[in-house]
RNA sequence: GGGCGGUUAGCUCAGUUGGUUAGAGCGCUACACUCACAUUGUAGAGGUCACAGGUUCGAAUCCUGUACCGCCUACCA
């Protein structure tokens, strides 16, 4: 055994994540005959890198997995990327551009090998990442959204929904982002408030019957800026925050409704003649807000969602004005070729100087920009593949609705219903080359129907003719991420992991994609395997920076995981994302977070370093030989040390600890079935630090420390023979810190798998041949904590009475360090103490008292300890009162009188606003009458010791005066 | 516009079905490097639980309203 005082990470992680792989530990079985557990992983992009939310995500994951592995399932986690075909395809893209080349100069078949050569080389980064994070993966079974089996899954989706009319391919105004050059879904236009401007543009009236009378805008204003020879009544204004595309103007729409303008529907209007001066009819349609603008609303079919719909509906024309890389096109006459937004401020003040303009505002409003570049999209016009989504939605909210897919927390089922039942038809085609190909064929002679087909036509069902092109597009790559739970276990075969993977047990992820992916993983997975893809969704809450930012690259407030892992090891970031993997949606990380739990690796790191020291083989080999421990261990079984422990033979200390790690064993296991990682965690750090380290360990120092005849008289360890009782002392204490640590170890393994296989490994070699956890334990388990098994709560081992005692022993030694921190009595000094009771009123405590009074002093630091009846107070003297027993520190003239007084003034205080409160309730005959009995009975008994308590220190008080 | 969530110690957050003494970590103060750990130990200070009403014997917790903050969603130009 050979550990430094401190825990090195860096030695220790790769070795053991080799270990583990080489062991395949990994590796998932569906012929184990054990109970199913399956994850897929929410593929990350192949272009990216690890980050916090990768980071969280994987942790959590991580810990399901090795947590139901330990648990005795068939444990798969299944990884995986995806081929994020814009993201990856503007990587590339820069790349080409370095070399002054662009996608179309190497054309497409290049194109597509450069991009699986960059993905060969440098694709699998984040992968490799996941293994630094120590995630337990089944590697084998690694799958990625563009292999040939998930393609062929993509093609059989895209085919059958097509012939079942769920697919279909239409004009349709669309989310274009001029920057990637290709249509977006709506959930990829990301929208965002901008501070903009609402444009008054006068359009003149055709028709001299015609005349305005507007009152809504200022008519001075109006008249100053009419141009020659006209006058307000000529012109009717409309307001727009688009004023570039006027070019694209069709009809001038008001509200049937709207009295001002009731004449003026169906006659004419001219655009400026800046903006080609075409005549465009009035029309009225209910869409238009009578209270907005000017109440006149320009329809521009071609760049306007709402526009293109009122266009629909009055049969016009749409008019394109703006190029698909977001440029002015020919109708726009001497802007064409300008950018859209140099356009608009070229034009608005041309208009301006033309009198055209009446007036500008500021005005906020919202606009969509790219998911991927943050080019702000454009509303365009254009032939893309849609899927139907109303009906393909409706088994996918009746199974959250029955409880079939279950989210966790349960509240985002509320957000994920409001999507569904809103949904709209998905924009499916993207105008890009990286991605799954549209699986259609156009014949040559285009009044022929599309082939749909996975691979060419031989020949035209229609027309006969054997020429064919493929469809230009490929398909949105969540179209592919929404059959990943089933198209990664083998589907459209029929596989030994579909069949006994599927329904995969739970999806973890991140509330941001909840449309994006968890939804429409349900619509596919209802549709094509007939159930659900997974029982239960946890959806974790979003990493922030300390500032509540998130992270992002632009912010540059990005906290790099790797970086973190370098600096405080793997399992100090695991156990932080652990840690603070609340419910909520947000968490805050800081570094001085990731540090506090660095700090507790190394408390992990230092007590097992104090138990494998008291562990040694030296000391065993010399007990081993001993008749005692001979004796000892004829009968043993269960002890990794050989050596028999009855219960009887237990300490109070022994027995409190067994029975806490039991306690805890049962929370924690508790707290993971409900996806509380936080509280998991938490149960566990205070478990390990706060009662194994501060007490038990501590105690275990005195345990260990006994030989002949030093055990306390009072003790029940006593007996006749004093080197038997040293033994039984040792051994016993050994076993309680074996256990102890072991199972703590496991316990802990899935938070932070590192640190404890290290240990464990070490733990083992102080074993002389008899490691066995537990009776079923079998040769595999011995190779890794990985594979052993997860800790059961045993109702045998809780011990109520071992628990109360160490808390009265625990409330005594904080009462004497309260003292002798208060008085600066030096922290190495020995003191006396004196514990005191009343004979009248028998006190359970001071049989406690007794009979761990050896405990007492130790954590205390007494040298001298006298219990008994009705002591005589020395005089100075410094008091506390716990559990009707009154404990004196003889100060021998060193006692600072006034220091001491103060301290007793202020538990005076204190008892004295918590005996009023006590007396106020009691003397109330509603909370009497109404309250639980057992409350009435708590409060009755507080008051009672209260009382005497503070009739004590007021005693107390008076005599040091 | 619709929806969701938040407001508890200086900071970041816990707080289960209402039970009276509201917890933790970090930070802060004091003391201590003696044999697991100074990435430590011991002790301590610090909160009218955003506000206003209500229900109740009893409210951080349940109800109503207000204020501020955040997020998601949406075709008022």
């Amino acid at each position: 055994m050979d550990m430094p005082p401190q825990y090195n990470p860096k030695e220790t992680e790769d070795r053991w994540y080799k270990y583990w792989m080489d062991k395949g530990y990994f590796r998932a079985d569906s012929k184990s005959g054990k109970e199913p557990f399956c994850m897929v992983i929410p593929p990350p992009n192949i272009t990216g890198s690890l980050h916090m939310g990768h980071a969280l995500n994987n942790t959590l994951q991580d810990i399901l997995t090795r947590w139901k592995r330990m648990s005795g399932f068939s444990a798969l986690w299944l990884p995986g990327t995806d081929h994020a075909g814009i993201a990856t395809q503007n990587v590339i893209e820069r790349e080409l551009k370095k070399e002054g080349l662009t996608r179309q100069q190497v054309g497409r078949e290049d194109f597509i090998k450069r991009v699986w050569k960059w993905r060969d080389s440098t694709g699998g980064t984040i992968i490799n990442q996941l293994k630094k994070l120590g995630c337990s993966c089944d590697w084998s079974r690694t799958r990625f959204t563009m292999d040939e089996g998930l393609s062929k899954a993509v093609q059989q989706v895209f085919i059958t929904l097509y012939n079942e009319g769920l697919i279909y391919r239409d004009t349709y105004i669309i989310n274009w982002c001029p920057r990637c050059q290709t249509a977006l879904s709506d959930l990829e236009a990301e929208h965002q408030e901008v501070a903009g401007h609402l444009y008054y543009v006068k359009y003149e009236l055709i028709g001299n019957d015609i005349r305005v009378k507007v009152a809504t805008h200022d008519a001075q204003l109006a008249r100053q800026s009419c141009w020659a020879g006209r006058t307000t009544h000529d012109c009717i204004t409309v307001a727009t925050t688009r004023p570039e595309t006027i070019f694209g103007d069709v009809a001038i729409a008001v509200n049937p409704k709207d009295k001002r303008y009731k004449n003026f529907i169906g006659k004419k209007v001219r655009v400026p003649e800046l903006c080609g001066g075409r005549e465009i009819p009035v029309i009225a349609d209910d869409y238009v807000d009578i209270k907005f603008g000017t109440g006149c609303l320009k329809i521009t079919p071609a760049h306007d969602p709402a526009d293109f719909e009122i266009g629909r509906r009055h049969k016009l024309e749409a008019i394109n004005v703006i190029s698909a890389d977001g440029k002015m096109n020919g109708e726009a006459g001497k802007y064409a070729g300008l950018d859209r937004f140099e356009c608009r401020k070229a034009l608005v003040e041309d208009l301006k100087n033309q009198g055209r303009l009446e007036k500008t505002e500021d005005y906020k409003y919202t606009m969509g920009s790219c998911y991927r570049c943050h080019t702000y999209v454009e509303p365009y016009l254009s032939k893309q593949w849609f899927v139907r989504m109303k009906e393909l939605a409706k088994p996918a909210i009746k199974a959250v609705k029955d409880g079939k897919v279950r989210f966790v927390p349960k509240s985002w089922g509320k957000t994920y219903y409001l999507w569904m039942d809103n949904i709209r038809d998905w924009c499916i085609s993207r105008q890009i080359w990286w991605g799954h190909r549209i699986p259609v064929w156009y014949c040559k002679n285009e009044k022929c129907p599309p082939v749909v087909s996975t691979s060419r036509p031989a020949k035209c069902p229609e027309c006969g003719g054997a020429e064919f092109s493929q469809d230009e597009d490929v398909l949105d790559t969540w179209f592919s991420s929404a059959l990943w739970p089933f198209s990664t276990l083998g589907w459209p075969d029929k596989t030994d992991d579909l069949r006994f993977f599927y329904p995969t047990t739970v999806l973890s992820t991140a509330f941001d994609i909840i449309f994006f992916w968890v939804a429409r993983m349900i619509i596919m997975g209802m549709h094509f395997m007939k159930d659900v893809p997974f029982r239960t969704v946890y959806i974790h809450a979003l990493v922030r920076d300390p500032e509540g930012q998130k992270m992002s690259k632009s912010r540059g407030n990005v906290v790099d995981p790797l970086g973190i892992m370098d600096v405080y090891g793997t399992d100090a970031l695991r156990f932080t994302m652990s840690s603070l993997a609340v419910k909520g949606r947000d968490i805050y990380l800081s570094e001085e977070r990731i540090q506090g739990y660095r700090n507790f690796m190394n408390k992990i790191w230092n007590a097992s370093r104090f138990i494998l020291m008291n562990l040694a083989n030296s000391s065993i080999a010399q007990l081993s030989n001993s008749s005692i421990v001979k004796e000892l261990s004829s009968n043993s079984t269960h002890d990794p040390l050989g050596r028999r422990t009855t219960h009887d033979e237990l300490t109070v200390a022994d027995r409190w600890i067994m029975s806490r790690l039991n306690q805890v064993t049962k929370e924690v296991t508790g707290h993971l079935e409900k996806y509380d990682f936080d509280k998991a965690s938490l149960a566990l750090y205070d478990f390990f630090w706060h009662e194994f380290c501060d007490w038990y360990l501590e105690i275990a120092k005195l345990q260990l420390s006994v030989t002949s005849g030093q055990w306390p008289a009072d003790s029940k360890l006593q007996t006749a023979d004093n080197e038997k009782t040293a033994h039984y002392s040792l051994l016993t204490t050994q076993h309680c810190l074996f256990r102890t640590l072991e199972q703590s170890l496991r316990l802990m393994h899935p938070f932070v798998p590192f640190i404890t296989e290290e240990i464990w490994q070490t733990l083992k070699t102080v074993d002389s041949g008899q490691w066995s956890v537990d009776s079923e334990s079998n040769n595999s388990m011995h190779e890794s904590i990985m594979v052993s098994k997860w800790p059961e709560y045993n109702k045998k081992e809780t011990d109520a009475k071992a628990t109360a005692q160490m808390e009265l022993v625990k409330a005594i030694v904080f009462a004497v360090r309260n003292i002798r921190s208060e008085l600066n009595i030096h922290p190495g000094a020995k003191i006396k103490a004196i514990f005191s009771y009343t004979a009248k009123k028998p006190l359970k405590a001071i049989d406690i008292l007794n009979s761990n009074a050896a405990y007492i002093k130790w954590l205390a630091g007494i040298e001298e300890m006298s219990v008994g009846e009705d002591l005589t107070k020395p005089r100075p003297a410094a008091v506390a009162v716990v559990k009707g027993i009154e404990i004196y520190i003889p100060l021998e003239g060193l006692i600072d009188i006034q220091k001491e007084t103060d301290r007793i003034k202020k538990e005076i205080e204190k008892a004295g606003n918590d005996l009023k409160g006590l007396k106020a309730r009691l003397r109330n005959k509603e909370f009497l009458k109404k309250a639980p009995e057992e409350v009435v009975t708590k409060e009755k008994d507080r008051k009672i010791e209260t009382e005497a308590r503070l009739g004590k220190l007021k005693e107390n008080l008076k005599m040091l005066a």
